[in-house]
DNA sequence: TCTGAGCTATGGACTCCATCGACCTACGGC
DNA sequence: GCCGTAGGTCGATGGAGTCCATAGCTCAGA
């Protein structure tokens, strides 16, 4: 893990579809040590994939909320863990230190639909109350911090 | 925007560096066409880009923070927008509904840093005060929503 | 019903890339 | 000093990306 390394991580953040040539023309590496570099990285698990950015109000998908769980006392963490799980909405999940032990980011069509998201959450056995705030808009999300690749 | 187009966006999303000949294959056309499809979700901005996921921790960016901010009453909320935008630690911004104006995602590598990010964030004018929930795990993140491709 | 326009797929051709193997160099341990 | 290893370059080749000409399909209008 070195300055080049983390040069490639910046890039491919930058741009996954980027070639193997491109890349090593910009490293100033040729593109087998590139190929190499970059396998390891993956095998190494600190490159996890490489993902698609969509707009997703064009996937019918224009209503994200951030909702908080409250837990109740005794209840088994898993079982609520594997229940919100199985709900696609249901894009980020974070365990949290607080009062609310888990805050989700959900992405829905239609404010009637995280009604009903919000519904079956609260009817999840475990789950105590919930705590719901709707995102206007979106400044910006998942933007790459450039690492120290001097 | 057809069934075929929603199971590229889904491919891409999975795997954003499969090749044309490979998305070809599995949905069932040439590989120059899916490249004009692909081509042409890009230029409607329907796939805005593709990023690789990485390992946070691996880059020693291991904690991970929500951070709520209220602003002054008569703050020009571009002004904090733009001041919270310069910092490279806030991954995600949404412009919230409720008392709490902005949500941000912030990712650093120390408590410390967290701290002195908070301190930052509340000295900016507009800002009159914030509310920091640190993640102690995360579960999962950007977890891509199947589009009903049928 | 026939016709022409426009869209989108296919197949071929050419260029460029991914990837493998062979070899070269720097470095650390014996 | 010698050898083993890690990590690089170079060259070759098979396959992918991409441009282009062409063929079907849909639909509007005569």
């Amino acid at each position: 893990m070195d300055s080049i390394d983390l040069r490639l991580i910046d890039l491919l953040r930058e741009n996954a579809r980027s070639s193997y040539a491109e890349l090593a023309r910009k490293v100033g590496l040729s593109a087998p040590a590139v190929h190499e570099r970059v396998g390891k990285l993956e095998a190494a698990g600190t490159i996890r994939g490489y993902r698609a950015d969509v707009d997703h109000e064009a996937l019918g998908l224009g209503v994200t909320a951030l909702i908080g769980i409250i837990e109740d006392s005794g209840a088994d963490t898993d079982d609520v863990l594997t229940a919100v799980r199985a709900m696609p909405e249901v894009e980020s999940c974070y365990f949290m230190a607080g009062v609310e032990s888990y805050q989700l980011t959900v992405r829905v069509g239609t404010i009637a639909e995280l009604e009903q998201l919000i519904v079956r959450i609260n009817r999840t056995p475990g789950v105590a109350s919930t705590r719901t705030a709707i995102a206007l808009s979106t400044k910006w999300e998942n933007r790459p911090q450039p690492g120290i690749s001097s």
